[in-house]
DNA sequence: GCCCAGGCCTTTC
DNA sequence: GAAAGGCATGGG
């Protein structure tokens, strides 16, 4: 086991974590059990510093993972050159978010089951999805289940997926599993951000949100800016902007933002989302 | 019972 | 090309 230790400013778990990109994470200990694909990673911290412990073999994926090497200091600060008052205010508030390089496979599972969907649902059923489908594991003396193959989710039936309930997201997932089984992952290399969420939108299921949110969080495509029912409020009651068709507010935001549009994106989303609470 | 959740697809105009 | 309706499920 190798720790890692990163000064907490800037790399908060609890703002990380609930800010709606990652699904698979749980209270441990004095913080969170985190995993993604067969891994897991224990992120806690105290008054001044974040840590993260892992098994010593996925100490350089989680260092990746965190994205540790990105200065969100110079974002956050530039947040106060805009004359929207509400995008300094949620970029301290959530200085402690990071964009998370996550797989992108299990990032586009994940976010087809998100649709219309609220998060504490989404995160049972993927965990019901990993029990039924993935390996078992441990670390340290907790249990916890890996992310299924690709393969395993191709042979399902419609019918295992609303047993998870999935509801009508259910064939969107058999039918996704079954073409990325035959067509293969490697048909996204090397394409620029359009052309991606092009070929992300050619997958029935995958709509304009939900292809943002695969290339902000599986592609680390930060030009993204995904358009959910939260961020059209904001639009609406802290911009107060007039645009009904989310794809052009996205389009709004992703001149207004530019190359950290999606960074920008998890500041708004966590702000309103904790007023809430 | 109602409305809502990190929306998308199909049909209709 | 825009607008409307349908869709599964569970929490509040």
């Amino acid at each position: 086991m190798q720790t890692h230790i990163f000064p907490k400013k800037y790399f908060n778990p609890q703002d990380v974590l609930e800010c709606g990109q990652v699904f698979r994470y749980r209270h441990y200990k004095k913080g969170y059990l985190v995993n993604t694909l067969d891994k897991a990673v224990y992120l806690y911290c105290d008054s001044e510093y974040t840590y993260f412990t892992c098994n010593d073999e996925d100490f350089d994926y989680f260092k990746n993972y965190f994205d540790l090497s990105t200065d969100y200091a110079k974002i956050v600060d530039n947040s106060k050159n805009y004359s929207y008052k509400i995008v300094e205010k949620s970029a301290h508030c959530g200085k402690g978010v990071r964009i998370l390089k996550q797989d992108k496979f299990e990032m586009i599972i994940s976010f087809i089951i998100s649709q219309n969907n609220n998060i504490p649902r989404i995160k049972g059923i993927i965990e019901k999805l990993c029990m039924a489908l993935g390996k078992k594991r441990s670390f340290e003396q907790e249990e916890y289940y890996s992310f299924p193959s690709l393969d395993k989710l191709a042979t399902q039936t419609v019918e295992f997926y609303k047993s998870l309930g999935t509801g009508y997201r259910a064939e969107y997932i058999l039918l996704t599993a079954k073409r990325l089984q035959v067509e293969g992952l490697s048909q996204f290399d090397g394409l620029s951000t359009i052309e991606l969420k092009n070929r992300l939108l050619t997958f029935k299921g995958i709509g304009e949100k939900v292809a943002n949110c695969i290339l902000l969080f599986g592609f680390n495509r930060l030009d993204s800016f995904p358009v959910d029912t939260w961020i059209e409020k904001i639009y609406v009651e802290d911009f107060k902007g007039l645009l009904k068709d989310r794809n052009k507010i996205s389009n709004f935001f992703v001149q207004l933002f530019k190359e950290n549009a999606g960074i920008y994106q998890q500041y708004l989303f966590h702000y309103k989302r904790n007023l809430k609470k």
